[in-house]
DNA sequence: TCATATTGTGCAATCGTTTGCGCATATTAG
DNA sequence: CTAATATGCGCAAACGATTGCACAATATGA
């Protein structure tokens, strides 16, 4: 039941005040050695824990961050999660959590939310339904630094990390290509963040740059999860000229696919090639093992909080310039899309 | 710019004073419905977001909970997190998530870090190296709710949240027992948190009560990490008497297992039958699906947040009165353990 | 040696709320 | 119609830290 020592208890012991007390704790201003260790013994003595509370309301900054992702369970978000703790902490600055669940409402609440725990900023990945950043925007407005990662939006400009869609897309095609694949599907979302616009766009220009024809017909679109990898895969197998490829914008979708592939008995990837996109862990445990695309989770993480860290910095002393961090993605070639004759 | 707009520049705009002000807002107190109605709608003219550090300074309780949990990149972990928010937020908490690495003195300073940053109460997920338990101890003597869950403790008296791990190994061993399964393996960890102590002990329950002898030499100690699955079948494979089944106590050391099986054109579950322990989700695109527990993690956050607030309200009241939650978990049949014959 | 600079400490305001108390005014009961 | 009660609101003190300012004591320089 020690309860709480404060600054006071500390200063009576003493016979002193409590501004000396905290300048000796803060080794701020001017204080002598002696005074200094006495009070860092009775700090000690008395199990002095600080109230960061107080500590927040005076200095007008709390040493919180707000994190918003749209799940905290796909290991992609957990993971970048982990590297901006890693360097939060090491800054003496403590992460609060929060998840949209891809719900637009959820996401404005979560901010205003967080705002009134009087974070000192907040970092967010936009949930898929979110159309406007006007939520994102009172924030910027407000002088509280806000940096995107990975679901970015180009509405808003603020600080942002990403990576490079379109070149992992791009990569993962020209890959299949060269394996022989001639007949590339692509799964996509309809929603149209950019990651799944930027992905589009790798996997259109790589077919371009190897003069293989583009055929809408071989594009569908979904919501991306196991399901709706099935349809998908039903939908192509049902095509008169089925692909011999096909490259999914997520791995969810894409081990739909090897489902349905398996249950008819096509071989992959002699018969029709594979590869996702996120690396998700489950992607090395498949049979075959799946191709897929990396997103440096945890340097996104690290990249991410550095960002905000110097937007902080920069915000206090009133400047305010944005800048985009683009990370290159590393392409992971596994069983899936490796054809026999090519090993 | 709006900055912020405090309950001065609202009592300010009406005539009147922060006192009537805060009232109105938080309906408590002898307001008049006009007052009431003033205030509201002059509050959302100046944009007002309450500072919610200065209320939890004045009334000592922040709304924050501090979750920790050894890896939040872990499915089970992050779903008991998400089922823990679901409830908090309802009653307008916010839970700061904290990772310990599964390192005891990360452990011991991220509580210390969270009770400065004056949270209202701790739940905890102890690392596999948390050999004491005397920093929880401190904290529940300073009248701060702890709550465990899973990876809990004896060693603590406090309110804890558990699976039946005996029953969910029980089950698991005498399904692979009515498969005809005779020679069972077992992968566990050396570490003797409860949670492996009591698969164990289901393990060799159910032996027991179907007539089957306990084989030491079928049960091996690792980390149950995927690499050290791998090694553990390799040194069973090893044995002169191989076993018929392997029950490990992780996914993802069956994982490990998995593959080395299939390496060696083991058939599975015909020749050795498998299973793990956490549902994963990778558990169920493997090829075969592989047998496992599921521990029901959504509901365990729920069980756990509403075990919290009941304490948070008993402590309030000067009740301490501790109880343990357990969970019956689910066995969740796959290929991975039934026989070709018994289909 | 005297003026100036430096150092160590205390005083008191401040951050933005919440809340006990007291004083008016309005309401109700007898 | 008066006394008792209820209602509405303001005053001011908390909560526990940080920090500008003032002032004394000491150190430094000429």
């Amino acid at each position: 039941m020690s309860g709480k020592a404060t600054l006071q208890d500390i200063a009576n012991k003493l016979n002193t005040t409590v501004s000396t007390v905290s300048r000796a704790l803060n080794d701020n201003g001017r204080i002598s050695k002696a005074t200094r260790k006495a009070v860092l013994k009775a700090a000690k003595e008395l199990n002095y824990q600080p109230n960061n509370i107080a500590a927040a309301l005076r200095r007008g900054k709390s040493h919180l961050i707000g994190v918003i992702v749209p799940t905290a369970d796909r290991a992609f978000f957990s993971s970048v999660v982990r590297g901006i703790e890693e360097i939060s902490n090491k800054l003496n600055y403590k992460v609060i959590i929060c998840q949209s669940y891809d719900d637009f409402n959820k996401e404005v609440e979560t901010v205003n939310a967080l705002i009134n725990a009087q974070v000192d900023g907040v970092i967010v990945s936009i949930s898929k339904k979110t159309v406007n950043t006007k939520h994102l925007q009172k924030v910027i407005d407000k002088g509280i630094p806000v940096v995107l990662f990975d679901r970015t939006s180009d509405k808003l400009d603020t600080n942002q990390v990403m990576i490079d869609d379109h070149r992992g897309a791009y990569e993962v095609v020209s890959h299949l290509i060269e394996q022989g694949c001639k007949r590339i599907a692509h799964f996509t979302s309809p929603v149209k963040i950019s990651i799944y616009k930027e992905r589009m766009r790798g996997y259109m220009d790589a077919l371009e740059s190897h003069g293989i024809p583009f055929d809408p017909e071989l594009v569908i679109e979904s919501n991306m999860q196991l399901g709706d990898g099935r349809k998908s895969t039903e939908q192509l197998l049902a095509l008169e000229n089925r692909p011999d490829a096909i490259f999914s914008a997520s791995d969810y979708a894409a081990m739909g696919a090897m489902q349905v592939l398996k249950e008819n008995n096509i071989k992959i990837p002699d018969e029709i090639a594979l590869a996702g996109f996120a690396n998700e862990p489950f992607t090395s445990f498949t049979d075959p093992t799946l191709t897929t695309v990396d997103q440096l989770s945890i340097d996104m993480g690290h990249a991410t909080a550095e960002m905000f860290f110097k937007q902080l910095d920069e915000f206090d002393r009133g400047i305010q310039k944005f800048q985009k961090t683009v990370l290159q993605p590393k392409l992971i070639i596994r069983e899936s899309s490796v054809k026999k004759k090519n090993k």
